[in-house]
Parts: C-alpha cells; sequence; structure tokens
DNA sequence: CTGAAAGCGCTTACAG
DNA sequence: CTGAAAGCGCTTACAG
C-alpha cells in the first residue's frame, strides 16, 4: 500500500470529483465588489467601512461561503497547524496512557489557541528525519512537537539547522537553543530516593535505565545524587539497564542480585515495570514493603488498585502538551525570537509499597 | 484568545518570516527544463524519458527538494489528510482509553495508506456543524471520521447533504447512506444477559442507558430481547439512565432498589460505572457475585485488577479505528460509489464477577 | 517526450 | 474606502 518512495504528505494525486463550492468570487460577485474587498471583510480590515462589511457578510451568510484554507494558507504563508511527530505509534509502547495524556494537553490548548493537529505517526528514525524535511517545506503547519527525546536526537538536529519552529517534549541533549518542556526528573527522582533512604534503605535498585533517553537518565542522576549525599555507595549490580515503557518486568527483575540480601528497596522508571516486579517478589515470597520496597514512575491509575498500592510519581502529562504547545505558539505568532524550557513540576505519591506498617 | 466568530480553521493572517525555501521552479531552472516536467517526474509520470527523470532526481536531491503540498493539494484538488472529529476532546469523558485505541487505530491504517490525521476537537454541537463545514470547504482534508454517534446527530446530517466522504465510528440512527463500523452491540448484550440468566439470574438491573447514545440503545435491546426470550419480564425499576461514560456508578447504585433483593445481576454500559456500583455493593457488604452479579463493557484493564475480577465486554477499538480509515479511504479513492458499514465483534469476557463459586 | 499557459482560491502590496 | 494585478507553488489540459 504505502508506495515506494514516497511517503504521506508526499503521495497524491488523483481524480476526484467535488462538488461545486462556492469561493470568495461568487461572493464578490454577488456583491458586486471585488474579490480583494471579501478577502478584507473575512479579514476584518479596518479599512473597510462598516456598511460593506455587513453587506458582504449577509451574502457570505446566504451563500455559505467558507474560505478555501488551503489558498488562504498558500497566499499567506501562513497555517494554524502544527504537527505532533509519534514514533511508533502503532506500538506497544505508546498504548502507555502518558502519550494520550500529552496529545490531549497539546490539543486542548490548541483549540483555545484556534490551531488545530496534525498527527504524524512514522516508524523510525529514517523516516522520521525524512518526514520533518517534508513536513518543514511542505507548507502545510507552522510548528512542530516532537514527542519524547532521544540521547543525540537527530530529528532534533535537523530541526535546528531549519530555523522551523518546533518544541520537545523531554529535555534534550544539547538543550541551549530549542524549546522544551520536561518534569524536574532529576529533583523528583532525588526526592524518590530520599524518600527510601528515609525508611531506612542503604541498598535500593534502579531498574529501566535506557540510555537512549534522557529522562531515565535524568531520574538516575537524581537517584546517585541522593544515595551520595547520604554517603551510600552506588552498586553498578543494582543499576538495571532495560527498555522503560515495557512490561517486562518479570524479566528484569530476575537479573537482579537476590532480593531483600542484595536490595530492599527498587525504583523502576515506569510503573508498568514496577507491577512485573512486585509480582516477582510476590511470586518468590517476599512481602511488599517490608522485605522489599518498591516505587515507580508516571502514576497509572493502576497504583492505587494493586496491592499494596504503588508509591509513583505523577508526571501531569496533560500539563506537558499543554505547555508543549504554548511554547510553540508563542515562537510561531512571537516576534521576539527566544528559546524557551519551561518545568512541569512532578509529584511524590507515597502510598503503601514504601512505608512499612 | 479564541476569536471572536472564527474557528480554528479560519483564522489566520500574520506576518512570518520564512527563510527562501526551495521551489520546484529553482529546479526547474537548474535542470533547464519546464517546471511542468519537474511536476511530472515527481509523478513518475509514464511520459517522462527515463534518463531525464535521472538526471532531474539527482537535482532535487542535490537541491535537497520537498514540494509545498498545499500548493500541489490546492491545483489537484486533493491531499492525503483525513480529519478526526472529537467531541469533548478536553473533558473528563475522553479520558477512557477506548478513544486513543480508536485514534491509534485509525492512525496506524493511516499510515499503511500514506494519509495523515488532522486531529479537531470541538466543545460542543453547534461549534461541530460549524466546523464540519468548515472542513469541507476547507481543501485540507479529504474525508471525515465521526467518534461516537449520537442520536439525531445533526452533523451526520450535514455531512450526508454535503456528499463529503466521512465514517462514523458507531452505528448512526439512519443507516442507508453512511459508513459506519461498530461492535455487534446488540448481540453481544444478549450475550452477556443469556450468561447472567444461564447463571440462574431473573433479577437483572441496567445501568447506563443514555437515550442520546445508539450504542447503549442497542445494548439494552439485546438486553430486553434475552430477557425476553426467556420469559422474564423487564422491571422498569431496574433499567437506570445515566451518562454511561462516566465515573458516577456509585451514585447512580444508590437509584436502583435494594440489590440482592430486587436484583441478583448488574450489567454497566462501561466498565467505569461498574466500579463504581462494585464499590457500592461492597459498601453494603454485599458479596459479589454471590449476592449479586456485575459485568461491564470495555474491557478497562483494571477489569483483571479488581477483586472479584470483573465480567466484560473488548470491544477491539484498535480495529474499530483502523477499519473506519480503510471505509473512508475506499470512499475517497475508489470509483465504486457506495456506502459501507462494518461489523468487529465483541468478545465476553467472563471473570469471577459473574460466575458463582 | 517536453513546454507554455492557464488555473486552483486565496492575500497583499500598489494605486487611486 | 475599494479595485486591478501579481503572486503563492504547484498540476494539467492542450499543443507540438
Amino acid at each position: 500500500m504505502r508506495k515506494v518512495g514516497k511517503s504521506s504528505l508526499e503521495s497524491a494525486t488523483r481524480e476526484v470529483k467535488v462538488k461545486k463550492i462556492t469561493t470568495i468570487n461568487d461572493v464578490a460577485r454577488e456583491a458586486g465588489v471585488a474579490a480583494s474587498t471579501v478577502s478584507r471583510v473575512l479579514a476584518d480590515s479596518p479599512r473597510i467601512s462598516s456598511e460593506t462589511k455587513e453587506r458582504i457578510n449577509k451574502i457570505i451568510q446566504e451563500l455559505d461561503y467558507h474560505p478555501n484554507i488551503l489558498a488562504r494558507s498558500l497566499a499567506s504563508k501562513t497555517t494554524n497547524i502544527v504537527a505532533i511527530l509519534i514514533p511508533e505509534l502503532t506500538e506497544k509502547a505508546f498504548r502507555h496512557p502518558f502519550f494520550p495524556e500529552i496529545i490531549r494537553g497539546i490539543t486542548a490548548m490548541a483549540h483555545k489557541y484556534c490551531y488545530n493537529i496534525l498527527l504524524t505517526s512514522v516508524s523510525d528514525v529514517k523516516e522520521e528525519k525524512k518526514y520533518i524535511k517534508e513536513l518543514i517545506n511542505g507548507g502545510i503547519v507552522s510548528g512542530l512537537i516532537l514527542l519524547a527525546s532521544r540521547t543525540k536526537d537527530p530529528c532534533i538536529a535537523e530541526l535546528r539547522k531549519s530555523k522551523f519552529p518546533f518544541v520537545v517534549v523531554g529535555r534534550p541533549q544539547i538543550e541551549d537553543d530549542v524549546n522544551w518542556v520536561d518534569n524536574n526528573n532529576m529533583s523528583i527522582a532525588y526526592d524518590l530516593t530520599m524518600h527510601l533512604i528515609e525508611q531506612g534503605h542503604k541498598k535500593i535498585a534502579f531498574v529501566g535505565l535506557t540510555p537512549e533517553f534522557v529522562v531515565t537518565m535524568d531520574r538516575y542522576e537524581g537517584y546517585k545524587r541522593a544515595l551520595q549525599e547520604s554517603g551510600i555507595e552506588i552498586e553498578p549490580d543494582l543499576v538495571l539497564n532495560g527498555k522503560y515503557i515495557d512490561d517486562a518486568g518479570f524479566e528484569l527483575a530476575k537479573q537482579l542480585p537476590a532480593p531483600r540480601l542484595a536490595y530492599t528497596a527498587v525504583i523502576a522508571c515506569d510503573d508498568l515495570l514496577a507491577f512485573g516486579i512486585m509480582k516477582y517478589l510476590n511470586e518468590k515470597g517476599l512481602k511488599i514493603p517490608d522485605d522489599v520496597a518498591i516505587a515507580g514512575f508516571n502514576n497509572f491509575p493502576l497504583c492505587e488498585y494493586v496491592t499494596p498500592t504503588l508509591t509513583s510519581v505523577k508526571v501531569n502529562e496533560f500539563d506537558l502538551g499543554s505547555k508543549a504547545f504554548q511554547i510553540l505558539y508563542s515562537n510561531i505568532e512571537g516576534n521576539v525570537k527566544s528559546f524557551n524550557r519551561s518545568i512541569i513540576p512532578a509529584e511524590l505519591i507515597i502510598r503503601k509499597s514504601t512505608q512499612k506498617q
């Protein structure tokens, strides 16, 4: 189906039978004025007399005229559409409630500013780069939101070169001339680790470090700093790499040394991992939190329903999305050229999985 | 922020400083041919010699040329974008996992066919109708997907008049000249009710009937038919109206007559309602399923995690979305004019909440 | 096999 | 306050 060598925006060209649609010229003719006058009425230009406006607006109503946005955008070099670029939309990872919530946040804010969203999903980085170029040149969107920033993201590099307005959800590795939003991942991970240390834990595992994703690196930094400040040495055995948005927690847990002996607490980079690890601990006959405490990130609704309830970090995805749009918007419409970042504070939600009874 | 009297697609007109972008004319000049030739190379027209194609394609590469889709669409009267119209995206109801999954299904299939998705959210029916007209006339999209069909949907009426390609997720009230996808809601509700009857229940409550939404009416029909066929009379007291996608189950349950006496089983039109009702029954000190059995719809992930696990109906949202796009696609690109519907079979997932031990 | 010209439906200097 | 004209960047009959 996908035509070779063409990607979404580029393939087109097909016959089509459209029913005749009212244009600006129809309105102009009907009103006995020039199309330019109708155009100015549409834009509510102050240079048109209010009588003319009224008269023409009435005709617009009567003819049920709606301007062709394509033509308008082509002429004015402006659109009210921004694209969200979603890597691997079809993948399992994308079913994480995190992403829909971000998109909701973006869309809600976009709606406020009379913008629309173009959802573009890509399958791999190569396609992504190509796609970005098409979007930049295609004229359809006036800005871009990248979901999830990776270390050494080639797309960010591409976009920086192009001077096209864009914003990244997730701190990029090179921050300076990029717009981005993120949580205070480092400090919230620090807080979470401190919370565990306060509960008496010294051997704390960290699961789900994904070097590809800055967010997990940041969380790991916070973890390290808390341990160091508390005079606890970092045990490389207790730090486990792994895809952080994944249901592989059960399998990952097997790679850790003996629970309760080698470690008495676990931080997982995502709740889904944490659920898998809880299952593993349960099957080993260990008590949570008495034998091993555990905490996750992202505050799945499920956190409230598992036994014991799972301590987690609420990241406020909706706000991340809203803020991302706002930054993009001011970049597109604003006259001051600037790069902005915004930190959405995450919240530590302490539940039973980390509180000894 | 939202400018009065203008809605998203219509507001525009702003100054913008774009860096010079390569056009088809640049390529033509560089190659010493006419723009029309370059255009034909882009379309891989058989009328161009392969030497010319090769030569021009090389220049396109060198200049990193990407066609302006806006201009192309305007000239060719064709786009590869379809819109999803989402009512009340910002509302709580939309956080139901059902919707993101449908959108995932749509987007995944769209990606296969090289289409993109325009997400357009609206706040109320009035805005929706206006928006539809703008979309139809705006030239940006070549088709429309409506999420959730209501009884007497004014948008469907509008779209039918316009002859614009569209598909509705959810059976519309007037089916004939509308494309739609839906589950076999009536028969799956019938099956579910029969399952309860087989478990010995005769007094079965039905909660969450929302006359505005065809889907709940269909489920109610299935429920009624199963009772009738089993010679059980329908008790109006046991049929409770209410917003079906809502967390008001707890409150709704209070409106039912005495549990265990007046009814021994409940069907809720959505799992979220069912969870609330379970909570109510628990607080009343009633045992599920021994005193009262309960089942929901939509198969929330949570169904597996509540105690007892909740019997539900898996609706395969992803497939609903995929199929919706496919139908729309064949409507846009196909040459045979036809109206199509597709039924995605739902699955009854029987869990402990309806099985006596 | 290729080109010149018209046209898609708008906006926007430029004139008056 | 309004209009005629050019132009946005493509595609597509029409010619040859």
